[in-house]
DNA sequence: CTATAACTTATTGTCTACAACTTCTCCCGA
DNA sequence: TCGGGAGAAGTTGTAGACAATAAGTTATAG
């Protein structure tokens, strides 16, 4: 140890549990896993190394996360939505993105809007390369920031969960119409920044109704049974 | 046993996790556990009559919920809502119940309509035997039947959460403020439930934000730091 | 040949035990 | 007397093993 900047403090200090929930969501968000596929406790713990209690914790947080969906007796498997499923979380989304809005425009910190600056341009670049997952995670990380506009940790929290159950499904449906709704989406969303940008929050509304995803939704809008 | 009518069938097979959900909830929502305080598992362990595992467990779901709080290494303790935290739930719900009747009003099902009538009678009952908790639970009733109204099974779930961590706040707030709150919500309620039984949706809205809660914070909202 | 019942297997549910870390206390030195 | 460090106690983090239940399979009877 002759040199003094080797950090002998670890600063990953996270448990097993938390490990687990990150690589586990990974194998959902990626496509690994697919919907409605079972997810055994074993599989995972030969696959993440770790043993069986950290796994089941981490899975009783993806559970209510809505991510993983428990068979009393039978296991757990990844959920696998439905129409109505997809329509319960859209238009939840589309309120809380309202929300955030009205929360967080005008504006208050300037910093915020560095992130969605940067997610625009991902989303533009990734856009023209036609790089679709790249789109999806540029997506993601403007809305979050979107969100994080309105300083609602609460809000934040469950927008998060709601997007990933999203992505799930979108790990699984790389069908054309998705991705020429990721592709006309690149415009819109520099809209919707602009408007946000000029601290009018009716503009910004205006432009944010505008934006309107939902469209690799094959049916109109469905109540469930 | 000579009575053929004895349920030989074992209808509850909840496991133990789900019953430390239930049971832990239960000490922190009735303030046996009062809010910042540590919530050891060796406690809960001869509490409940259970191991560590299945606390474990349950302690992960109730983090995710908003009900506990971890500290990394140090153990988990019942959340302190801070200002900033009551005015981000309020200020949720207050979304989450628009949203709710505007997904719901008109009424499609009649049915939903009876647990609200119900929870108005409870209200009125309760308040004016000066019942203090059972008034707290049939307004958590109302807003929980009022939800419903939506039909959005993710909606619920989130407005349930949030619901939790304001009992949190209002098991150890018994302050006259709290309960002169709740009197005056006996009639708003009403009031709100009769515009939504007209099928008349601006006017129900209206209804909702006239009803106001929040009466019982002391300062203004609050940003957080 | 089909259907039912018993058995086998695999997976989840639970418990006990061990390891690691954090914190409090006590002792020693300045 | 005060500050720092070492030790001890208690709590959390993790692992491995046992028990119970559900599904799949096979054999047997009709």
């Amino acid at each position: 140890m002759t040199l003094a900047s080797e950090p002998t403090v670890k600063i990953e200090q996270l448990s097993l549990v938390e490990l687990a929930v990150t690589k586990i969501k990974e194998l959902l968000l990626a496509g690994i896993v697919k919907p409605g596929e079972p997810v055994r406790e074993e599989w995972l713990t030969s696959r993440l190394g770790i043993s069986r209690p950290p796994v089941r914790e981490a899975m009783q947080v993806l559970v209510q996360q809505g991510l993983l969906e428990r068979l009393p007796r039978r296991g757990v498997r990844a959920v696998s939505l439905s129409e109505a499923d997809v329509w319960e979380i859209y238009s939840l989304r589309s309120v809380l993105d309202k929300f955030a809005l009205e929360l967080g425009v005008p504006v208050r910190d300037p910093a915020l809007l560095e992130p969605m600056r940067t997610a625009v341009a991902q989303m533009r670049a990734s856009s023209a390369a036609g790089d679709h997952p790249a789109n999806v995670l540029a997506n993601r990380n403007f809305h979050l920031a979107l969100i994080a506009l309105g300083g609602n940790k609460r809000l934040l929290q469950t927008y998060e969960n709601l997007m990933n159950q999203m992505q799930l499904l979108m790990s699984v449906n790389l069908s054309r119409e998705s991705v020429e709704h990721q592709e006309v989406g690149a415009e819109r969303h520099e809209a919707l920044l602009a408007a946000i940008e000029s601290g009018d929050l009716d503009q910004a509304l205006a432009a944010l109704a505008a934006h309107g995803e939902l469209r690799f939704l094959s049916t109109a809008p469905v109540q469930q049974a």
